[in-house]
DNA sequence: TTATATGCAAAACATTTGCACTTGA
DNA sequence: TCAAGTGCAAATGTTTTGCATATAA
């Protein structure tokens, strides 16, 4: 039987594979957007349906703590999920239509480094969201 | 009688002055940290104690539509409020005591144009934020 | 005068938690 | 076997809202 991403670092970490987190690491891992827990709860009922509100909500939280995936809070008041395997980035929001982008960019990244620098910190980590619309239209 | 810089901006947008959004006028225009809604309501109610949370939150919802000033929600779960009177800047959160340290970088302003103006998108506005830890402790 | 703002308490909303039961290793 | 995980429903904490009353212009 064939393992996905996450349920691949759950192993690692030792974590006990329960049918309701194998679900959630296979929705996840076959989600390429940022889901909130509302939205993995209908992705995951659909293929299980014996998961509750309450699980899914324990298991982000256990996955976030082990690394396994990143919880953001674009401005729409609530928190959403993205899965940790792809190199760091950063985000812009379509505010008209909600779509997120994800970018990276090297020399935004060295000159945070070098801002918290000059203020006398080390960053932990940041968090850089570009609130836009479209050109041209 | 005086008029806070708060106050001046109401009374341009044609909103009705009324006492209660004086003193949170007042208050607002006196504070140069980022308070939330429970910490002003504390500090209204100091010098007026006929204010409601209710009002608060309605007030600050006005305030912000108007453009008086900026919602921020740092990682802690809350909604936290500042005057827009200053130029435009970006936060480093200490995360070891929650403080906060206002900083403005031309060149991380004029990159984000960059990078947005190169996946096709304006910039309404962005937010950027560093958690970090001082250095050499 | 009267449209708008307020206080109060109840509702809304996302998220968390206590507890008895179930399950993975 | 039994520590750890789960479902359910109730609790939480912040923010919003309906409604009767009060107030600014």
């Amino acid at each position: 039987m064939v393992k996905n991403r996450i349920e691949q670092k759950c192993i690692q970490k030792g974590l006990r594979m329960t049918e309701q987190r194998k679900v959630i690491a296979q929705v996840l891992s076959s989600s390429d957007d940022h889901p909130d827990a509302e939205e993995l709860y209908r992705r995951t009922t659909s293929i299980n349906n014996s998961i509750s509100l309450a699980t899914i909500y324990r298991t982000l939280k256990l996955f976030n703590d082990n690394g396994i995936l990143e919880k953001h809070e674009f401005k729409d008041g609530k928190f959403r999920y993205e899965m940790v395997y792809k190199d760091h980035h950063d985000h812009l929001i379509d505010i008209e239509t909600g779509k997120v982008v994800e970018f990276r960019d090297e020399e935004i990244e060295k000159l945070q480094e070098k801002i918290a620098n000059k203020l006398g910190y080390s960053i932990i980590n940041h968090r850089l969201e570009i609130y836009a619309v479209k050109k041209n239209k």
